[in-house]
DNA sequence: CAGCTCATGTAAAAGCCTTTCACATGAGCT
DNA sequence: AGCTCATGTGAAAGGCTTTTACATGAGCTG
């Protein structure tokens, strides 16, 4: 028994009552702090109280462990877009915004999700229940590339929803993956990851002929946008997020 | 000795000879069929004809082999990119674009360093040598962006160099990663990741002022490019490199 | 060419992990 | 009270990593 933690009050007897539970729990803490490759089925068995043996009367393998993490993590990652998503509210470009910026927080909040959906090497492809979650959170952000395409300036050459829905997963995955954690695994960045994507989406909408002149919050776009100004020649002169060109 | 594979004629003896090449590419096979968490040390040492010791002899532990391995991989994918950059002949924008192609074909083509590089959870900042290497690399797509920065359309509102090179940097990374490789780990695309993250950055760069009509071939950047159509009204009604819109 | 020395390998062993299998417990039902 | 099945335990097999003492032989020295 020498496994066994010296556990507080609430002694418990031969059955741990809520060991699937308490694995998943605990296998997230130790991703989070030595990533997907670093955490050990064992390890994940001695914090829960239990012998190297038990895990498996709930998980076929570690892998299986893994995917279920990965299978939450997509869960919760729906949940979160869904709401910055907000049904596009108060209006399109802003809400899509939004969701560019929870899926960095995402990255950043939940690293242990997060490296467990797409950095540990998992075969996405080859768990169905584990695809249909990945694409029901991909989902959210074709359903807001669709209305953002439904909105886009007519006459201006412009790709399909899907695609421009593609863009904006490989923005928000590339500078999650690249510069959105605090590990000391990624790359120093002059600005944060926040800014650097928003300055990004900004960009590529205008080149859809979005106008992207800080909106003055108030809703504008219900209808029929404001015509697009040429981008040769924006309204302000030199301006954006990004500050004062060099 | 039952670890040592029957070998051909060439029967060496108790020296290997160049142990630490044949390490380097007995782990660069197996991290391309098995992912970088994957290989493992023993096994690369019986792919040498080796003891499991031997491997010690000439890096200090699993982690230093995986370190050389993405080492090497910066130093090929710098090459790579500078060759593609062709000091940003015979125009800019072509150029530019060309080096978004090598970053995927690089992903494709070299998987196991790719990995090593980007997915191993390697402490990148941790490793003076491995991080130069990897801003040698950035380097040339930051200097790809300082021209492209220079021939920007004047009056436009636009983001600092550096910026721009990191926009480009996670496109492509983000590309790549999601989509870049035949792995089954990955998500299957309705188009080529070429396509995808070349109309992406064309659609980018329109944000940015250029011209982004499918250009003849000739070039034509030289000086000064042609001044930027208006976004909401492009020359050739709608078009351009992702088909028509639906 | 004998002799030395040091880089490069080997063997063996400790320690940890994964996974399996026979067996123990006890929760819930009859 | 007695059964049964889900849930844990122990023990053991087989790998991997890393260390340590020892073996080999390549290349230099005189």
């Amino acid at each position: 028994m020498s496994w066994r933690k010296e556990r507080g009050r609430a002694e418990r007897g031969y059955h741990h009552g809520n060991l699937k539970e308490a694995l998943l729990q605990a296998a997230l803490g130790l991703i989070a702090e030595k990533g997907p490759g670093g955490f050990t089925f064992a390890d994940a068995a001695r914090m829960a109280g239990v012998s190297p043996a038990a895990p498996y009367r709930h998980f076929r393998d570690r892998d299986e462990l893994l995917s279920s993490i990965a299978q939450r993590g997509f869960e919760q990652f729906e949940a979160l877009l869904t709401q910055a998503w907000d049904d596009g509210r108060p209006d399109t470009v802003t809400a899509f915004e939004r969701v560019g910026k929870a899926y960095l927080a995402f990255a950043r909040n939940e690293p242990a999700y997060y490296s467990a959906m797409f950095e540990s090497g998992l075969p996405v492809d080859l768990n169905p229940t584990l695809l249909a979650a990945s694409e029901r959170a991909f989902g959210i952000i074709r359903a807001a590339a669709e209305r953002l395409a439904a909105l886009a300036p007519p006459g201006v050459a412009r790709p399909p929803a899907m695609m421009m829905a593609l863009h904006i997963w490989s923005m928000s995955h590339g500078v999650a993956s690249l510069f959105g954690r605090g590990d000391a695994a990624r790359r120093k960045l002059p600005m944060s990851p926040e800014d650097l994507l928003e300055a990004q989406v900004l960009i590529y909408l205008r080149g859809l002929g979005f106008p992207t002149d800080r909106r003055p919050s108030g809703p504008k776009d219900p209808a029929a946008p404001p015509p697009v100004p040429p981008a040769g020649a924006p309204p302000g002169a030199p301006s954006g997020p990004w500050g004062t060109p060099k």
